[in-house]
DNA sequence: AGAGAAAATTCATTCGGATGAATCTGACAT
DNA sequence: ATGTCAGATTCATCCGAATGAATTTTCTCT
């Protein structure tokens, strides 16, 4: 009876959020409020609600409160042709990104081999935050090839669109070449941009977009909150 | 100075790693003498612990201490022609995969319309679990039509292969049709199964696979721990 | 009213201490 | 050698308490 008593708060409020008895965007109550109701400690109660959030079913703000999470899972599908816009906007959400740095820099050893680059040679990489309906879901960084593509972060944010700016260098279609998909702890700086509680991991996606003749053209690493996201593949044409 | 204590030493331990100062398979000091090197509490090295368990960096074993992770992160590639053996062994890692249950039930919604049943055909459920090495990596289900499989459990446990299995059956060849991926905790029979700290998250792997001309064959739901695999596709076959 | 300061709320982090559970070690008897 | 059992070690869980930080609410003064 000892064990795993946090559990039990953990359970019982897992099942009201689903049964509908607490729903989206209601207050839970205090830990300390919680902690009397269930007569345990308010340190299982903490560690209930560290559960609860890392599954993004609850969001817990200092100074305001612990609240039903009121977004649900976004649904991210990659394919041959992904494209984050077309393939977010389906659903109903309001979907922004913008540029929060670009810089001219020696690309690092990985993307060196997924450009095909010469050892030393230079790309532009720009970090862009992803916002569904106003609240962060991914953080990335993406590399062009410098001499390629001088000015890609300024154009695509000017444009608007990757698929516009790739235009705008003569490229018609491109393609995703290669995923990479692992999980793991959020980097608390991670967490802070992604205004998620330190404990809910994060998906890290690795990508290669090419030209459709196979020749890459960008190498991107973006960092997905695990608890707001939900990919799909479809593997008959893509 | 106060705030995020904890921090210093998991950074401290996870360079400790990363450099090789501590490697593969060496015991950590005992939580008390973390605390008492680094002058902070016992609380605040768990809280370390654990955020370094999550990313598989450590194995904590109760009773015994605390180990740094031996088993290197799998690969698993996923694709058009998905076969779990042939995509994990040439890593050199021993793969072997034992049935836990075998039942035959009434298919729920999801597979119903997974498989494109009637709503109350009855379908089979086999449940498997899957080691790398004798470190158990994924446990999951896999339902298959009653009527056109009977015994697919059975068979696959004396044939040894998914592939040979459907051999068996007359379909020489199959491809992944549909795959869906997302990250949420482990439940706690989950992580006992997965032999896994519990705080560690799982990665929940939905599939469809489907004879080549489309008909949807079996549907799975495998729960990966996400602190030992890493997922890649290629997009141009599969 | 309106602006700004003070107070109250609420979560964040930390510490110390207690008991239980799992595992290993070593003494002991066979 | 082998098996058993007591004790030591180590992590797991729990409680109580204090201080800090972020936010909201209330009050005060102009």
């Amino acid at each position: 009876m000892t064990r795993e008593n946090w559990t039990i708060i953990r359970d019982k409020l897992s099942d009201d959020i689903r049964s509908g008895r607490l729903s989206a965007g209601d207050q839970l109550p205090t830990e300390t409020q919680l902690a009397v109701r269930f007569e345990i400690g308010r340190h299982s109660v903490r560690r209930a609600l560290e559960a609860l959030a890392r599954d993004g079913k609850i969001s817990i703000e200092q100074g305001r409160g612990t609240f039903v999470a009121d977004a649900p899972r976004l649904t991210y599908q990659i394919g041959k042709r992904t494209r984050l816009r077309r393939n977010l906007i389906p659903q109903g959400v309001a979907v922004t990104s913008r540029l929060v740095s670009a810089a001219r820099v020696v690309a690092p050893d990985e993307v060196t081999k997924a450009l095909l680059l010469n050892p030393g040679a230079k790309v532009t990489e720009s970090q862009r935050i992803t916002l569904a309906n106003d609240l962060p879901v991914a953080v990335g960084r993406v590399y062009h090839c410098a001499e390629r593509f001088p000015d890609f972060a300024e154009r695509r944010d000017v444009l608007g669109s990757t698929t516009e700016t790739y235009r705008s260098f003569g490229i018609n279609d491109y393609v995703r070449q290669h995923t990479s998909i692992f999980s793991r702890a959020a980097k608390s700086e991670e967490a802070k941009t992604l205004k998620q509680h330190p404990d809910v991991p994060v998906l890290v996606v690795t990508a290669i977009d090419a030209t459709p003749d196979g020749t890459p053209i960008s190498n991107s690493r973006v960092i997905w909150s695990a608890a707001r996201v939900n990919f799909t593949m479809e593997h008959s044409d893509g």
